[in-house]
DNA sequence: GCCGTTTTCGGCCCGACTGTTTTCAGTCG
């Protein structure tokens, strides 16, 4: 059984852990941790670039990971590894992962007091052992326990999803900028990069007068407590468990804080080396010149850029995954935008289980300025969204062509389907029916724990069927609990492009599937891509813009995406696809 | 362990906060 991607990057985050608490130099620490990092992120599966003697065109693999990779793949362990767990207890790397302890911590918790995994910390810090040891205090044992705290909640509840998390936050940032003392302001972190998850809630204001809206968070109606509270900062929670942090900047620094409490942290390290190299050390504060120690200060983040002698970089693309390089060679992507879009190819009606009829959810993609729309009812196998008979099928296609005319022109209603992906892989309606239809997606909805191949094999029937268009939501994840679907990507890739047949990013904000890495793979590929709400209700037609963010993350400029296209063009597109 | 128009060795971002110190190590983002 050929280990994972994620099962390699897993391996070596563990190494990574083992090899602090051995008290192994920080950077050997983190080579390991930022090709962990990388192999997540990447969309091609490691034995198939193995074969090919690409794994080094990985960034932060070298000659040794390398071969660490391949000894993986070959033996389905690394000797290394289990060495390691020979001389380390392996509960003692998940006591690194307490907020509030760090290798030198941990190593002295094992020896000193024996402790080897997260019970017994948990154990010995309520019964107040831990500020036996020096240099530990009541304080550090009462931050170790919230540590614990926070570290299980995090496992029973995963992240935030980034459609939770940004509503939140703009409208928690909607409230300060109210106060006149709010000069500038924006969501930070990874949800300004919008990640599909987030941990904490980053907000920064610009402003020469803290105090005010640090006292305005902390009286908001949805905040539960103050956290801790500071000159220039506050940590608030909100009233569902999610912790905000609010920081005040001066104005005339604002664009190098917003720059550095943005990130990536991968994305920062690399910008400040280049930073260096022209004789500036970067900081939340500021440029300094390091021969005379001048300060730079810096309003707007397009400065920071040109300081450094590159242009703007949008923040989702900021993961260090090759934008600074291409930034500093002109070659920038073109990302897409909200205002690219005037098509929406998938969403659901009374038919099966939306929420709206045809004519409504018509009318209501023609207030969002969509051109066209597609009606995708879920097919007769899934019974629990009252899938569609083919007898059904026909008869809603009567619906759809009389609203179409009825809505004069204004925007063209198609008929398709949301086509099941039987467990067995078999498609839902046979080809004499799919060949009626304007537009057919197909999807995975059951099955999706089989094995590899089985899963696979599936998806790759569907898209050699030549009356398929779309495969809908790819991968299968729901944020942030299920995992997607262990498919061959490389070989979806492939089936695709001999296809012709796009791939969707599903912008509904539970989905985000397929994931950034994912559509930037297809993109380089030239596999069209197509981006669609879903929606079972009007309003969800309101969360196009994350499938817009996500797509944007994968380097996505609007002409590889048919829902910018012109209507003739998609028209013509379809028309090719076998009917 | 990675990486390279100041290359194959010697670097590897930067500052703030915390608690326990007696001038700073450890941790975090």
């Amino acid at each position: 059984m050929t280990l994972s991607n994620r099962e390699i990057a897993n391996i070596f985050d563990s190494v990574a852990d083992m090899l602090e608490l051995k008290g192994e130099i920080v950077h050997r620490v983190l080579s390991y941790r930022h090709a962990a990092d990388a192999i997540r992120e990447t969309p091609r599966s490691l034995s198939a670039m193995a074969e090919v003697g690409e794994l080094k065109t990985i960034p932060s693999i070298g000659k040794t990971l390398e071969e660490k990779i391949q000894e993986m793949l070959a033996t389905g362990t690394l000797q290394m590894y289990e060495n390691l767990k020979a001389e380390i207890p392996p509960g003692l790397t998940e006591i690194l992962h307490v907020s509030g302890v760090g290798p030198k911590r941990a190593l002295r918790l094992w020896k000193e007091l024996g402790i080897a995994d997260l019970g017994q910390l948990k154990e010995a810090a309520e019964a107040g052992k831990l500020r036996a040891m020096s240099g530990m205090g009541a304080k550090t044992e009462q931050r170790i326990l919230e540590g614990i705290e926070q570290l299980e909640k995090l496992k029973t509840e995963g992240r935030t999803p980034l459609g939770v998390a940004l509503p939140i936050a703009q409208s928690l940032l909607d409230l300060l900028m109210e106060m006149p003392q709010a000069v500038n302001g924006s969501v930070a972190g990874s949800l300004r990069r919008a990640r599909p998850t987030i941990g904490d809630i980053d907000l920064l204001v610009a402003s020469d007068d803290p105090q005010p809206i640090i006292e305005r968070l902390g009286s908001l109606a949805n905040v539960a407590r103050v956290l801790w509270t500071g000159p220039e900062k506050t940590s608030v929670e909100l009233l569902n468990g999610k912790q905000v942090d609010l920081l005040i900047i001066p104005p005339d620094r604002w664009g190098a804080a917003l720059h550095h409490f943005t990130g990536s942290q991968a994305h920062n390290i690399h910008f400040r080396e280049l930073a260096l190299e022209k004789g500036l050390s970067l900081s939340e504060r500021g440029f300094k010149r390091v021969d005379t120690g001048e300060e730079v200060l810096v309003a707007t983040e397009e400065e920071v850029f040109a300081l450094v002698g590159m242009p703007y970089i949008p923040p989702e693309i900021r993961e260090d995954w090759g934008e600074i390089e291409a930034a500093l060679e002109n070659r920038l992507p073109d990302l897409i935008t909200l205002d690219d879009m005037h098509a929406d190819l998938h969403m659901h009606t009374t038919w099966s289980d939306g929420t709206l009829s045809i004519r409504e959810m018509a009318n209501a993609a023609l207030a969002r300025g969509r051109k066209f729309i597609v009606i995708t009812d879920h097919s007769r196998s899934l019974g629990i969204t009252n899938g569609l008979s083919i007898e059904r099928l026909l008869a809603h296609q009567q619906e759809i062509r009389q609203v179409d005319r009825e809505m004069g022109g204004k925007i063209r209603v198609f008929h398709g389907t949301e086509m099941e992906i039987t467990a067995d892989g078999t498609l839902d309606y046979p080809d004499e029916v799919l060949e009626k239809l304007d537009f057919v997606i197909a999807s995975l909805h059951t099955g999706l724990r089989q094995p590899r191949e089985q899963v696979t094999m599936r998806i790759l029937n569907a898209i050699n069927n030549p009356h398929v268009d779309l495969i809908g939501h790819p991968r299968g994840q729901l944020i942030p609990n299920r995992e997607p679907a262990d498919l061959d990507m490389d070989a979806v890739f492939q089936a695709a492009k001999a296809s012709g047949i796009a791939l969707e990013i599903n912008a509904n904000p539970h989905r985000l599937d397929l994931e950034a890495q994912y559509a930037r793979r297809a993109v380089e590929m030239g596999i069209p891509l197509s981006i669609n709400t879903d929606a079972h209700r009007a309003g969800e037609m309101d969360l196009l813009h994350y499938g817009i963010l996500t797509a944007r993350r994968g380097w996505v400029e609007p002409a590889s995406v048919i829902n910018t296209w012109s209507l003739e063009r998609f028209l013509e597109w379809a028309q090719k696809r076998g009917r």
